[in-house]
DNA sequence: AACTATTTATAAGA
DNA sequence: TTCTTATAAATAGTT
């Protein structure tokens, strides 16, 4: 579908396989809504780039966990119990608590490198809000230019 | 993209309709493969056809499970929680109790039905083994010549 | 971020 | 229905 065409095996040329997931996944999140429309189904999609961002659609009027449910009741697999849910919570909160320190450190470098050139206290407030809830979350690799 | 455009809206038709969908769901799998290689992308897509069949793709090496942690984590929405884990169980257990007593009286139906035929013992056996799961489990549509 | 030559997906027909 | 094919849509490489 394109200029040539290309084997199915990972792009490893970096910027290339960037910009060949942001046109497929905006290409598969389309499909997606309209197999809902046409066809009455549900569905729930969930993408993660290897940078670690996340993209989902979930059929409208429908809530993702209720998809689980029903996969759970349909498969027959279990997704999660408690001891899952313990595992994931201690998990959790560890690494919460190590972002958000290390969000604390990054955060405060920005606003000073916001004051070291001169932005007044509007836009300061603006990036307040404007900060994306990604950069909160992962302090690994925060990159506030980041587009996918 | 066929012999005619169409407009995204439901298809009435419900034989068209059918027909779309098991085209599309192959058509969106088959993306949600390609992305997961060219791209190393993690991706989790579960469809539930008005039928309510499902069908669903998750990347190699991944769990649902792990995706939807990474879910819980990078978003920021909790999935589950104890609370929704007893609410889940007591739910299912309700419903699967149901399902259970209507199960064996279909099933039960559907042997007087064979051994009124003459069906020889064979036959009720290969019966037992072929009998999809979805059949077992979701006894309000029962309906064993279902293939979407 | 746009542009197209091509490939791919698929709607309708056989 | 399963297969075919004309056409719409997606997209790879380019600008």
């Amino acid at each position: 579908m394109g200029r040539g065409k290309i084997e199915i095996k990972r792009i490893e040329n970096s910027s290339n396989r960037q910009v060949t997931y942001s046109k497929r996944r905006n290409g598969i999140m389309k499909k997606a809504k309209e197999i809902t429309v046409l066809c009455d189904a549900k569905v729930s999609l969930i993408i993660f780039a290897s940078s670690g961002k996340m993209h989902e659609y979930c059929s409208p009027s429908t809530k993702l966990i209720d998809i689980l449910d029903q996969y759970q009741k349909t498969s027959g697999k279990k997704l999660w119990d408690a001891k899952h849910e313990t595992k994931f919570l201690e998990e959790d909160n560890k690494q919460l608590n190590f972002i958000v320190n290390q969000q604390q450190l990054t955060y405060e470098n920005v606003r000073e490198h916001m004051d070291h050139h001169g932005y007044h206290r509007a836009a300061r407030a603006d990036f307040n809000s404007q900060m994306p809830f990604a950069f909160r979350v992962q302090p690994m690799q925060p990159n506030l230019q980041e587009r996918m």
